[in-house]
DNA sequence: ACAACCTGCTTGACATGTCAAACAGACTAG
DNA sequence: CTAGTCTGTTTGACATGTCAAGCAGGTTGT
């Protein structure tokens, strides 16, 4: 039998819905207004940015910013193409690849920080008050929490994948 | 001079884009696994079972679930594909087209829905007290109004469309 | 040392979304 | 009525994402 949402469960679940497509919509935009990037584009440049030496193995980064590999390979040689970023040869291990910032990246990515933070404030941050951020802080970390132990984030560190059913993966 | 975010800003930021990615890609999953559907045929077929008759004109379904119309012909073709829809003429519009769920597609969105809250119930909802949902709903409320007069939903019905350096469309 | 097996990455085929152009059916002003 | 314009929808070219091979470089057991 059914469980069927209760009016209050209702109205959460699609403020949650529609505060997620119109909210990331918006910005979304901004970032291509303000600065030329996709969404895309700003998860890659941000957290090379933050990178020691600006650099980071392929595999490490799509982790980072949970991407599949592939998707980071097709996008990275698209960003290559626009002249934001490199790819290099690994020293340690001769399959790697390491992506690089370029000058070019590194500049596009301080400029767009600023007015992405910007956006983010006016379109979210600004609008709500310490309690709002707080609550929001719970309920993103109680959902989480479940999320992880449901799936965890690195099967290879967190210990045996669970499935669906209960079952171990072989 | 940017304003950055602050420590509990930038918690509740993050905290909110990590709760899209993971709730959304699991929640994905399940739809695909339980009923063999995409976010986006969900949507269509629900938003179409909700409808008198089961059917709706094109434009008016694009908008209600706030996609492009263009996207939504594509994706009514590959539904039509599947057996799901039926295109139809409009009979007051000899442009307009109608969708219509066939006995099939409403078998197929009955089915889902359970299995859909349930889902939703076990990595969202039922995670969360009471006092989180009217939080949430509140952080929503926000949010949504302050987007809604940034870019009116409808520029037909909200009057001007106001551009982002405040001047209005030709 | 080397065969068999991992691993990290790339690639190609395909699914899905976006944008602009093309259309055909309604309106509107003379 | 009819030319011009607007509107609702379709379409095609292209951007981006996914999945399953493919491949070259490591690693391991004997």
């Amino acid at each position: 039998m059914t469980r069927w949402l209760t009016d209050d469960e209702m109205r959460a679940w699609l403020g949650y819905r529609r505060l997620r497509t119109l909210l990331d919509l918006q910005i979304t935009r901004d970032l291509a207004a303000d600065s030329g990037l996709s969404d895309a584009d700003y998860d890659v440049l941000s957290t090379l940015g933050d990178a020691p030496a600006h650099r980071m193995r392929l595999g490490e980064l799509a982790a980072s910013i949970r991407w599949s590999v592939s998707r980071l390979s097709h996008h990275v040689s698209r960003m290559h193409q626009r002249g934001l970023v490199t790819r290099d040869d690994c020293e340690t291990d001769g399959r790697g690849a390491t992506v690089v910032l370029t000058d070019a990246g590194w500049a596009t990515i301080q400029a767009a920080a600023t007015r992405h933070v910007a956006s983010v404030r006016r379109h979210f941050i600004d609008l709500l008050d310490p309690a709002d951020l707080a609550a929001l802080t719970t309920i993103a970390g109680k959902v989480l929490t479940h999320l992880d132990e449901v799936t965890p984030p690195d099967p290879r560190r967190g210990g045996a994948r669970t499935q669906r059913d209960g079952t171990t993966a072989p």
